[in-house]
DNA sequence: GACTCCCGTCGAATCGATTCGATGCAGCAC
DNA sequence: GTGCTGCATCGAATCGATTCGACGGGAGTC
């Protein structure tokens, strides 16, 4: 392995300054076409790639990098359709922007906090990270990196990307009312990541790490006041699955006649609890998610849920980083969600 | 906003020289606590978060963050639960040195190749991305950027994380062949990322850019010799179900007593379309995975597939390219694979 | 008391490019 | 022939830190 070859080496081969040589690479500036070609043959027989990203980001002042912290373990997240939409809406605006797409992983356990700071981000966004103290997004905006939220933070100064999950689950909660449901109970995603599963009490609500998921609470509240609420440990199937049974292995007298779970992942897990106690879906119980993702091994059976647009929440959330990157106003948007009624919802037992 | 502090300023203002700042910043070198203390209480005075990564990178050459390849676009792969456990074992072990993991999607269209090279990467891992001859590979080894292979391209120089897909799928076959299936069809992911569909000859067969369906089509043949393959567009459970309709909706004498699905996610499709045709498996056909990725929409039918450690293959690959990074030498790596049988694979029917 | 050793601090070089303002040359018009 | 315009090229400053070798002063030793 020689040494790699530099700008201003290949700039003294092929007989120019190295400004010319810098100007030959950036493209179409003012350089003789004669004279470009010149630097770019040097640059061939030096074996030259072009120049060190490291030090025109330096130069710049920019790296075209915006780092997307998702909250759990990569794995967590990927599991779950949303993230994934999320993600790639984000990819989406990112790439035509030419900026790349620093992945963030929480991994629970060590802070990667220094690891963050030893990264040259643009911007930041924090997808569904809740928390508005997280000494990540304290880190990032002390040092100046503009910072987006996702159903995240909402913090002075950081745009926030925004579905309207009360409305939509409220929305859920009055089909269900209309039907004649009046004894409903919910699947929460966690409030925090603890590990915690099982009925939400008050101590444990004021605990709530996620915006999202306290919202959809209430949005059940706004229909039928306070209702049961099971908490899961992660946003999974078997989750669903447990607090599912849970709720639903009672005598039929005191058994929920709906079951409102805050994802579309719960309620598999839900519909796969009820079917696993020969509970009949919508006889026996209603079953609803929220996301509208299309979960292709539902089928035959079409969830009733609420719609979201998680790709263009996705793309909004890049836009805005990349409008910040610029030096514009990203102001704060706040994306509809749409009622989808299944085959999963229907009127009470008896 | 105030313009942002430097290392220098921060110097100046403690009373100490460039140098001793860096140094107190980075870590506990050889500082008194007392200038330490006095440099950061500087720091804090002017609101300086640290050295800025950029010009901390360009000074030690390397930048900390792995760019990782993913073929497609970002929203397939992640439907894809390989892509993502392998993902997630390479930004575990990533994580534990430090580094930050870059992703980066084909989007097939546009050819990204030079927002790649404006990253400032210490190394690159193709997850999955077949072609010996990608321009981003050349790219980044003229760029003299080490590059690990996921089941990808077997060049020179390159480490090659691999599995045995050959001979996964062979024990598959012979598994098959024990239980007395002789005429049997194999459904492959896409040869090459043209939505091609269809059966696959001697030309397309030519064509093919990724070694992994190229092994497992071989993995059949060394059991059963030439078999009917059909290729899809994606891998994707509704391509499944479309390949498998069109091998299984066929008279019961030429219809296929096994199919051996090239993934789970196929096997999937290949079970849906099984059960729309009124076909039981494995009473009358036998369907066959790859991946063992516990797919649990698939409860309670238990696929019969071959395991493969798709996280530690992650794990491998990203150790690979921490070795390169550190200069150290990256011996490829081959991962066994395990037979697995479920519920799906029994006698052929008559 | 002098010499040595060691440790904390400092200067200066360096990483590799970008960019602004200056320079010089050629062409054109009068 | 002279003066002006314009364009390609060049010099030098700059981005913000890291790091190596040198230096100086205090402590320990004989």
């Amino acid at each position: 392995m020689t040494v790699r070859p530099t700008l201003a080496g290949v700039a003294a081969r092929a007989g120019v300054s190295a400004s010319t040589a810098s100007l030959a690479f950036s493209g179409s500036s003012r350089v003789t076409p004669a004279t470009k070609e010149r630097v770019l043959a040097a640059a061939a027989e030096l074996g030259y790639a072009g120049p060190d990203p490291l030090a025109a980001s330096l130069r710049r002042g920019h790296s075209g990098i915006v780092g997307v912290f998702i909250g759990e373990r990569l794995r967590y997240s990927f599991r779950d359709p949303v993230s994934v939409q999320l993600l790639d809406g984000i990819s989406e605006v990112l790439g035509t922007h030419g900026s790349g797409l620093l992945l963030l992983a929480g991994d629970s356990g060590r802070p990667p906090l220094e690891q963050i700071l030893r990264m040259p981000l643009d911007a930041a966004i924090f997808a569904t990270c809740g928390l508005e103290d997280d000494p990540a997004l304290a880190a990032l905006l002390a040092r100046g990196v503009p910072v987006v939220a996702v159903e995240g933070p909402d913090v002075d100064g950081v745009p926030l990307i925004d579905i309207d999950d009360r409305g939509g689950v409220a929305d859920l909660g009055r089909h269900l009312y209309e039907l004649g449901h009046r004894r409903v109970a919910t699947v929460a995603m966690p409030l925090r990541l603890d590990g915690t599963r099982g009925e939400v009490g008050a101590a444990r609500r004021a605990m709530a790490h996620y915006r999202d998921v306290r919202h959809r609470i209430e949005g059940v509240e706004d229909v039928f006041g306070a209702v049961p609420t099971m908490e899961t440990a992660g946003n999974a199937v078997a989750e669903g699955e447990l607090a599912g049974r849970a709720l639903l292995d009672v005598p039929a007298e005191r058994r929920p006649t709906a079951v409102l779970a805050q994802s579309d992942i719960l309620a598999a897990g839900v519909l796969s609890a009820a079917g696993g106690l020969g509970l009949r879906v919508p006889e026996d119980v209603s079953v609803t998610g929220f996301d509208g993702a299309d979960l292709h091994w539902l089928a035959p059976a079409r969830l009733t849920t609420v719609f979201q647009p998680t790709e263009e929440k996705g793309r909004a959330a890049a836009a805005a980083a990349m409008a910040l990157v610029a030096d514009r106003p990203a102001p704060d948007v706040l994306l509809p969600v749409r009622l989808r009624i299944g085959t999963t919802s229907g009127p009470p037992p008896g």
